[in-house]
DNA sequence: AAATTAAATTAGATTAGCCTAATAATATCG
DNA sequence: CGATATTATTAGGCTAATCTAATTTAATTT
């Protein structure tokens, strides 16, 4: 069975692995903020469940120093990817709902969908899936995979806003930044997902940007 | 700080003490599904963390076998039972919720409502009763306390429906009854909360019931 | 390659919840 | 009242998650 606990790591396990090869456990301690014995203990309990492998990478041609094989890695088996995707999906519906329902804001839907994403059941995500007509993205415009765990990734070129050159037109994807002051404004500027915005001017050497949303720049 | 059990201990802690009195461990156990020394121990986590009481009832006077004092009685405190009503209101906003708003069925929406419960924040419950139109029962009819606990007990005198009489014409204020088959008999029949009725026979004996529903009898 | 630094792992402890088995205290019945 | 039955409590153990401190192993620097 599956703890809360387990769900929480197999969640950071899902994000650090699709961010970074060569995920090791200091780097999951330090992202949730555990030891790395913690770390430790519970890769062993998530691999013998079989929601993840934590071994040398199995190329026992390259002898890289000859002693020792080849350093640990963390991977996640198809069930433990089920697992996780399943979490992201709850998490970015119960995101949706507490924004565009109950009206809160972006910081505290995304901490209260961490608690929930835990206690709703396949029943429930369905429902809450189906009230938001099916949404495919959460607030800050990530994608929500569907009932299967599948992820629509057929959208457009997504490039980082410093990435467009003048006169660039382009919708905005996603907003990835993570604190709420930075968040409230760029919300204050319009920068929300699904805006549309027209790069009017790019100063040299990351210099400043002039941007066109809506009216205003 | 209340950990996810203490405020299921809690939460059954008010309900028994209301429709019992002399609450004892082993009652509390039976209804929880734990052992009796397993209720021993949360109840003195609770006493020493001040949301109950487990101690002899303080009259000194009644020497009822003269060796030892008198027999342990549980009681919340007002800070346990404030937190035990909180937890009642979030519970059925959240019932009210999943079956208004997602379609679940009575019965699963308790069993959800039994998880969501524990994490709903307070800015959430607000926002839950703000959506619902500030409803002030739970699907079954029983009673939402408002934000500071306080249950509106305003309602005219409620009866089972077995002391009825004939002719008599009475409204639903809540059902009881937990079986999920019971419930959908009752619920196939009409009987649900804020439905009126007229009683039209009454067989001695604890014998049937005629009951007239709407047009149906 | 040797020394140093960093990461991984082991060992040993703690707390919350839970259990079983044993014991102590109360009640109840004959 | 005294034997029996019931309840309460103590004692001792277990697992999940966590920690700190020590140790081992690997990586890097000189």
């Amino acid at each position: 069975m599956l703890t809360e606990k387990m769900e929480e790591y197999l969640e950071a396990l899902f994000k650090l692995t699709c961010e970074e090869d060569e995920l090791n456990p200091t780097r999951v301690a330090e992202y949730l903020g555990v030891t790395a014995p913690t770390v430790l203990d519970m890769l062993h309990r998530l691999e013998t469940d079989g929601f993840i492998r934590y071994a040398g990478k199995g190329k026992s041609g390259g002898k890289k120093k000859a002693h020792g094989r080849s350093k640990k890695t963390i991977t996640l088996t198809t069930k433990g990817e089920r697992a996780a995707r399943t979490l992201v999906r709850r998490h970015r519906l119960s995101e949706r709902f507490l924004t565009d329902v109950l009206g809160l804001d972006w910081e505290s839907a995304h901490r209260e969908a961490c608690k929930l994403e835990h206690v709703i059941s396949p029943e429930v995500e369905e429902r809450l899936a189906e009230m938001l007509g099916n949404p495919d993205t959460c607030p800050h415009g990530h994608p929500i995979p569907d009932e299967n765990g599948h992820i629509k990734e057929e959208r457009e070129e997504i490039l980082p806003l410093c990435e467009l050159c003048a006169d660039d037109k382009a919708c905005i994807a996603m907003v990835e930044e993570e604190e709420p002051e930075l968040l409230q404004y760029l919300a204050s500027l319009g920068l929300l997902p699904n805006v549309d915005v027209e790069i009017k001017e790019v100063a040299p050497f990351g210099g400043p940007f002039l941007v066109k949303v809506g009216d205003t720049q």
